[in-house]
RNA sequence: UGCCUGAUAGUAUAAGGGUAGUACAACUGAUUUUGGUUCAGUUUGUCUUGGUUCGAAUCCAGGUCAGGCAACCA
């Protein structure tokens, strides 16, 4: 397993603490912003932080960044605790950067008592400007030069509600010219008359990320905090806020974030394609998230088994999104039952067989003894898909013609005596014999065919909508998607398909019998958004050899 | 023309001075009650130029390319 793959980098990190004593054991967070829903980009988070914490018998928590309450609710709270147990992890505490409001508070006096913080009156665009650019050094404004007691009088004031949003902020005092633009008196505080979906009107000011996130970790004694690249340049500040305030010295480690082809990973655009409906909700099957990934029927096991195979560096990388395919596929293929299912149906007859039906057994999952068998009906009217008949087949065509002999999996052999065609010519039925030896599991015929094909008997079939998903992007890197997303949503990305018919045992209850089926080649019930996980017989379907070397010539 | 990251097969990821390995993808073949699965095999790689060294993906110097940084977002 995993187990035996290399050392992220982290992991070595880790290890060389923990043998120099520099830690008795290590305490990882995860910390989402409650504002949208998890996608496979938080996963690999999750993966890697409560991984770590796992493997070196450390702890983890889960605490939701909530400084900014304008973007944050608390349906994303429930779905992003919902998320992280359902991929199988359990955290030691779950905290919030609202927790420690009043701790930060008192950090943000104890540093303007320092003398390292003041507040600054200027306007937004004012503090910009002053900031200077990547290749000027920017400036200070009169207002660095406030003293202890006037910057603490203006903060108290300015968190009793005494001035309005964008009038005063709270800066710390750093360096105006540092290469750093971060460092250049970046902003702690900000006035917000908003509602907090925990702290509700208590506050009227909001600490800014860099003024929690690193007090938080402290605060909890975060050894390893594990975030992306982009946080490369407030590590910085980090420490600075960490050095000054003299608490606990958790120290930031960045990684690349994920990116997949054919999927955006940026919450801002995924709430704009929930916004604009070109999705039905943020748990789509479509979405790149998680609760759309669960609905679309992939397991937890499959998500982390790809977080684990696609590594943890430094580098930007394009993971494709077939390797995701690939361990959904590879866990469902010992996981999931098999069921027949006919997409679009080809009448045919069996005239050799009686006018009642046999019972035939069919084993549910040949990976898997233990997943039993079912019973599947056959008679003498059946469907098979419209695919797995050619009237004039090309070479290599495996699958039925005339005169041709295939197997129908799970029962006999058949051959395929005429076609019947309808007055304008088109194919509505074959009429084939069965090899009465050929019987599955009893097969004495002594014949060999090179196709097997799925089929539905006509009598005992389940009428059911079949949705089929694929990618929801046409193009290869979407990162580049701008706004208007028309031009890279893929129109054919659900198909659905209303008349497609199911064994018996597919449908639980036949009055809701209401299936989806992806390009993975399973389906799932949608009803209760749950997923069944049952591999579809026909996964070739989707990945189809044949009708590619047909494309080709 | 600042600062910070990074660069190994098509895509990811190892090798921390000593045979460039692994996975996915692709291609061959074998097995197979679906052309799936499984198994065996093949192809493809160290950004560049110098230097140190018996020996460099690895250490050093210069270059090139890519990404990030100038939100009262996180």
């Amino acid at each position: 397993m995993s187990e035996e793959r290399s050392l992220h980098f982290i992991e070595e990190i880790v290890e060389s603490d923990l043998a120099s004593g520099k830690y008795k054991s290590i305490v990882t967070r995860f910390p989402p912003e409650p504002n949208g829903y998890l996608h496979i980009g938080h996963a690999k988070s999750i993966c890697l932080n409560f991984g770590l914490a796992k493997k070196y018998g450390g702890e983890t928590n889960l605490r939701f960044d909530d400084t900014n309450p304008v973007t944050e609710e608390t349906e994303y709270v429930e779905s992003i605790r919902n998320d992280v147990k359902w991929l199988g992890f359990q955290w030691a505490r779950e905290r919030y950067a609202s927790d420690y409001f009043d701790t930060l508070y008192q950090f943000a006096e104890q540093l303007i008592q320092q003398g390292d913080a003041y507040v600054d009156d200027s306007t937004p665009e004012s503090i910009a400007e002053e900031k200077g650019s990547p290749t000027v050094p920017g400036k200070r404004n009169q207002y660095a030069n406030r003293t202890v007691a006037e910057n603490l009088e203006l903060f108290r004031e300015m968190r009793n509600g005494k001035y309005p949003d964008g009038s005063r902020v709270l800066r710390a005092k750093i360096d105006m010219s540092s290469p750093n633009m971060i460092m250049r008196d970046p902003i702690l505080y900000r006035i917000k008359h908003a509602h907090h979906h925990r702290t509700g009107d208590k506050w009227c000011i909001y600490p800014m990320y860099d003024f929690a996130h690193g007090q938080s970790d402290s605060i909890e004694n975060i050894t390893h905090s594990i975030c992306t690249l982009e946080f490369i340049p407030h590590r910085d500040l980090y420490n600075w806020c960490i050095e000054k305030l003299g608490i606990f010295p958790s120290k930031q480690y960045e990684f690349a974030r994920l990116n997949m082809t054919y999927s955006i990973m940026s919450k801002r655009k995924l709430l704009q394609l929930v916004q604009e409906n070109h999705v039905s909700g943020w748990d789509d099957p479509r979405m790149p998230t998680i609760s759309g990934m669960r609905r679309r029927g992939y397991t937890p096991e499959s998500i982390r088994e790809f977080c684990d195979r696609i590594g943890v560096a430094k580098r930007e990388n394009l993971i494709d999104v077939g390797l995701l395919e690939f361990c959904v596929r590879e866990h469902l293929n010992k996981v999931a039952l098999r069921r027949m299912v006919v997409v679009n149906p080809l009448k045919v007859v069996i005239t050799s067989f009686s006018d009642t039906y046999e019972l035939l057994q069919g084993e549910n999952n040949p990976e898997d003894a233990t997943a039993g068998s079912r019973e599947i009906p056959f008679s003498k009217e059946l469907y098979i898909e419209q695919e797995d008949f050619m009237e004039i087949p090309p070479k290599k065509y495996f699958r039925l013609s005339p005169g041709q002999m295939v197997r129908l999996k799970h029962a006999y052999i058949i051959r395929c005596d005429e076609v019947i065609k309808d007055a304008a010519g088109n194919i509505i039925a074959l009429h084939c014999t069965h090899i009465p030896e050929s019987k599955s599991g009893s097969d004495t015929s002594g014949i060999h065919v090179k196709g097997t094909l799925h089929w539905v008997s006509a009598q005992h079939a389940l009428p059911i909508e079949v949705r089929l998903y694929d990618r929801l992007f046409k193009v290869e890197d979407v990162a580049n998607a701008s706004g208007d997303f028309k031009d890279h949503i893929n129109e054919n990305s659900m198909q659905v398909i209303p008349k497609a018919l199911a064994e018996p045992a597919l449908a639980k209850d036949p009055a809701d019998a209401r299936f989806q089926f992806i390009r993975l080649g399973y389906f799932f019930a949608d009803g209760e958004k749950s997923s069944e996980q049952l591999i579809f017989n026909r996964t070739v379907t989707l990945k189809d050899t044949w009708a590619k070397e047909s494309a080709k010539g």
